[in-house]
DNA sequence: TTGAAAGCGATACCAA
DNA sequence: TTGGTATCGCTTTCAA
């Protein structure tokens, strides 16, 4: 409980400073040493002790320096995660929130911080990731959004730091890791779109230099070769709106243009909507749309966005999670959540008759 | 630079463990307090040793410890922003990651890192918040989303840390604060719709338990007065989509239902736009709708959504500045933002002839 | 069980 | 200008 500082606090005077565990063990009679073990639930204490320095705790409102904890402990009980984004394209995707408010489950409950870092590019991502971790700012960091030969690996591998890994590409990661596959749910909407009666489904990725790019890539060209399809119409979108859109000026001008698409992100997904609704193409009457992600955005614009639902949320959850355990010398398992899953909705279509 | 820890690393063996300040004074020959001075760029040394010691720091690869600077400093070289939301809305609002985007830009260059913090309710905030600046973890904390009667100014005020309010009601605040107004663009967006042959125009209101709502409610029925109009449609929307589409519910299925409608914010807006659709009420021949933000989502959907644009980043960055002047013993002047400004889009129509 | 004392890694004061 | 030393608030070992 909180007391106010008024001033029948005992033992500190209205305007004085914070209690400090030296005063717990003088107000309580004690060692210094017994505060500390009694405070930490420590054994070494008899039961009457550590509830009578407890209580005094209590009454001084004593809240443990974590300056003082983090030097003599050689822990920071924070965590970093550092996110390079470009500031205005942050504002644009809603995967962070919800993977942050993930994180802080987990973290709330252990008296874990996060420190949150943004960065415009790998230099100042290695720059910034070196500051944390050599200074000594947090104990274990988070690998999100891989890129291809990201060189934050061999950093992190020198730094020799505590690091979970958020969907890396390979099942065996140089870090723990939390996976949430996607290929089924591609598998699904090109096995759907082809029932659908569409042969030319094409793809919009997302920029080459990310493991996840790639990833949805080739589950995407498999999927068409499962359906003996030709995986051939390939075209950028950047993860943005306006990389859908100008993938869609490109792949709907086309002689042959495709009568289905999946997009690597919701966003481009509806670049890629509305530039076909410019171009005067009904969706899904003479296109086919299916996103990426499952952001609610997706349900906001009309026709509603097809999509693959991931979890965010449970993927910081579970990633914050491993990394307390491995902070505090364990070797998470790498977890695995149930596979994102293909979502119907108004932007795929219906049945078509050819 | 970042040197790898070769073999070759001078004073320090392979596996050894990081260079200390020790260490550096220790190579150079120096004193401890020398070391500390030269490192910090403060006078007492000569810029001969001064040179000598940066250099013999470079080569160890020496990265100061924040902990054992935290401690003697008395500073965390850190600020905390406690974000009070459910995860699934934070997901939905696109505001934090631009917010979060201007504040990393002050806060980098000064060396502070942001401690972020999600909580579901106030007796989470309020604990977390004690835990934050009691813990001694930041110098400073931002006070965002204000309330009516919000406790925590009480609170902050009682820890007596530095705290750099966002977008608070009242001009005179507790706290230094940055201010974006948006009165003058409700009432230009007010005096659009007037203009545009509206006379009854009902706003969706947010939840009457933050300031901001009230404030926009007001700057509502004030320009509604202004045009001499009656301000008697309102309708809580929540923030949310749900909400909006809550709100379209009730006032679209009136009797005298409204022909326009001004939204708290761009979620609760397409919500009602979306609602609105469905009712089989063309947008904007029948209906006009405002937003309030301007997100990016806006632009995502048909039609795109007339709003008022905010700059989340340059509040974010200002706050940030203001927190550092703060922490560090200053007293920040108050920042006022150059107006929100209304964005006419397609979803507020086109001139109406009765 | 309790208490004294040695760190943890920096800053900063005060003599020399 | 230098260098020794107390100090920040806590954890943890080691005797008593």
């Amino acid at each position: 409980m909180m007391k106010n500082t008024s001033a029948t606090e005992p033992f500190r005077s209205p305007g004085s400073a914070r209690a400090t565990i030296i005063d717990v063990a003088r107000a309580a009679g004690v060692a210094l040493s017994s505060a500390s073990a009694a405070l930490n639930d420590r054994p070494g204490v008899s039961d009457a002790t550590r509830a009578r320095i407890k209580e005094v705790a209590a009454e001084l409102d004593y809240v443990p320096s974590m300056r003082g904890k983090s030097l003599s402990s050689q822990r920071a009980f924070a965590v970093g995660l550092v996110v390079e984004r470009h500031p205005d394209v942050l504002e644009e995707d809603p995967f962070f929130g919800a993977f942050i408010g993930g994180i802080e489950e987990s973290l709330s409950a252990e008296g874990y911080v996060l420190a949150l870092l943004v960065t415009e590019d790998a230099q100042a991502t290695h720059r910034r990731l070196v500051e944390l971790v050599q200074g000594r700012r947090v104990d274990g960091v988070f690998l999100n959004e891989l890129k291809v030969d990201d060189p934050r690996i061999a950093l992190l591998r020198d730094l020799g730091v505590p690091t979970v890994a958020v969907n890396p590409a390979e099942p065996d990661f140089a870090f723990p890791a939390v996976h949430q596959d996607g290929a089924g749910a591609i598998r699904d909407l090109v096995h759907t779109l082809a029932r659908l009666g569409h042969r030319r489904i094409a793809h919009v990725s997302g920029p080459d230099t990310y493991a996840h790019s790639a990833e949805r890539l080739h589950a995407w060209q498999a999927a068409m070769r499962g359906e003996g399809l030709e995986a051939d119409l390939v075209e950028d979108g950047s993860f943005t709106y306006e990389g859908g859109r100008r993938a869609a000026e490109i792949l709907l001008t086309r002689d042959d243009r495709p009568t289905a698409v999946f997009c690597a992100n919701d966003q481009s997904a509806i670049g890629f909507l509305n530039r076909a609704i410019e171009f005067g193409i009904s969706v899904p009457d003479a296109l086919s749309i299916v996103g990426y992600d499952g952001n609610r955005i997706g349900e906001f614009v009309k026709p509603q966005l097809a999509t693959v639902q991931t979890s965010p949320r449970q993927l910081g959850r579970e990633a914050a999670r491993m990394l307390l355990d491995a902070v505090t010398g364990g070797s998470p398992e790498d977890v695995v959540l149930p596979e994102a899953r293909f979502v119907l909705r108004g932007s795929a279509g219906r049945l078509r008759t050819p």
